[in-house]
DNA sequence: CGCTTCATTGACCCAAATCAATCTACGTGG
DNA sequence: CCACGTAGATTGATTTGGGTCAATGAAGCG
């Protein structure tokens, strides 16, 4: 099970081999594209979704007076916007972290395949849905945590995420985002992420050099920031 | 068209005499509740959705330490939890802010109409996503402005969402949300809150008393704030 | 090897929190 | 009809988490 779209979209209902098959035949011919690339930006009326197979991205927004809010991540298995059937224009922007392998589906091909497989629309309402759960959280994150929790959660939130596709080596992982990004995504100025940074690591909490972040005490992460892995989903519903 | 959901579903698609009568019969046998009761708790499995038809309600969760985030409002026309068919458990209550009255639909009518009712489907599907890119709005607005324009953001959005089913007078409506909980939607103290009205009536930016806000200078307002009703899609794509 | 992007550190500042009283408007029971 | 009780609004005094400004290190790379 190479393709991590079928790796994502198995954790919520069975597939079968015909599912898979389908699955496979989306993400086939993917293209690389190189860091820090927007692969959608605001205003654009997107015909086709993407799928991101390797590297990470992340959907943000920036105001007029240039403050950007980051309002998500996204790894591979993710698809950039099931959106695009519906609404009209994009109200945000979606950009790489790092190199990356992207597939581009047409609209066409995601309606034909969620007519055909029933199993397949049904995972991917599924999806739609945890993605909504994750932004309650990240807002219920930025509104009442201090800065120390709130990144301790997103650290959480992000080790989560990556162990369902296998992209965790115990409680390290690559995480191709900079200070600055971080601040951007919690609402915080580079300069005090770091101070927390610096913080997490004299207690022995994280080691975090280039872009390997490793969670040396996952307990004491997840307690401080009142993490519950619940609204990720990772188990199906009986 | 006195249906609010009627009301509210029209915006995004045609909807035919029949799908009307079906949107009717789901409002039907409305009950009468009285402010500050829960309609859904965490924890929850609920087995039905609620339809809000009139009065306020809000989505919030409570963190161990008692401090409340309000994640969004519930107004008439609102269905309380389309999730409740892919997810498991409730992770935040629903709860009243008035007086109001609701119909209990359950989840089979729902999948009926939307299995018989295309354009039903399509414009629930619709009304999710919004939801979704509002949510993204908040956080935004949470992430990246000062309280001033924080809640100068969220009366406009307010005012938009309740001119859609007519529930605005001019720049006025009721609102009957408290400066504390004001304060736990944009993740600020009451006291805050209380000193950035006061700021808001010394410029005849508003004027609020009781329930009633009233916005003097929506242009300013939206200014100020970067307002940009679009996310709330009240048009439709051609 | 020189650039450029990130990370780090220090000094100082401010928006918003905290703490602590009032004040006001209502609804209720007598 | 009125005294109380209570939820919500208001105000003042004080504190603080995180921002701002400004350098100075590192590290990766063409």
């Amino acid at each position: 099970m190479t393709n991590p779209l079928t790796r994502k979209l198995a954790r919520f209902t069975d597939l079968d081999d015909e599912d898979v098959a389908e699955l496979d035949r989306l993400a086939a011919d993917p293209v690389e594209r190189r860091a820090s690339a927007d692969l959608i930006r605001e205003g654009d009326r997107p015909e086709d979704v993407i799928l991101l197979l390797r590297g990470w991205a992340h959907r943000y927004k920036v105001l007029p007076n240039g403050d950007r809010q980051i309002m998500a991540y996204l790894i591979p298995g993710d698809l950039c916007d099931p959106h695009v059937f519906i609404l009209d224009r994009m109200d945000h922007s979606i950009g790489l972290l790092s190199d990356a392998l992207v597939a581009t589906i047409p609209k066409r091909a995601i309606l034909d395949v969620t007519n055909r497989r029933p199993a397949i629309a049904k995972a991917l309402w599924w999806s739609t849905l945890v993605d909504e759960a994750t932004l309650r959280h990240w807002l219920v994150n930025i509104g009442q945590r201090d800065a120390y929790d709130r990144i301790a959660h997103l650290f959480c939130e992000m080790w989560e995420r990556l162990s369902e596709i296998g992209l965790t080596t115990g409680g390290g992982f690559e995480m191709p985002v900079t200070q600055e990004q971080l601040g951007d995504t919690m609402g915080l100025t580079a300069v005090h992420v770091n101070r927390v940074l610096q913080r997490m690591r004299s207690e022995e909490l994280i080691t975090l050099k280039g872009r390997q972040l490793v969670i040396l005490d996952m307990d004491r992460m997840r307690r401080v920031s009142d993490f519950d892995p619940r609204y990720l989903h990772r188990t199906r519903r009986r």
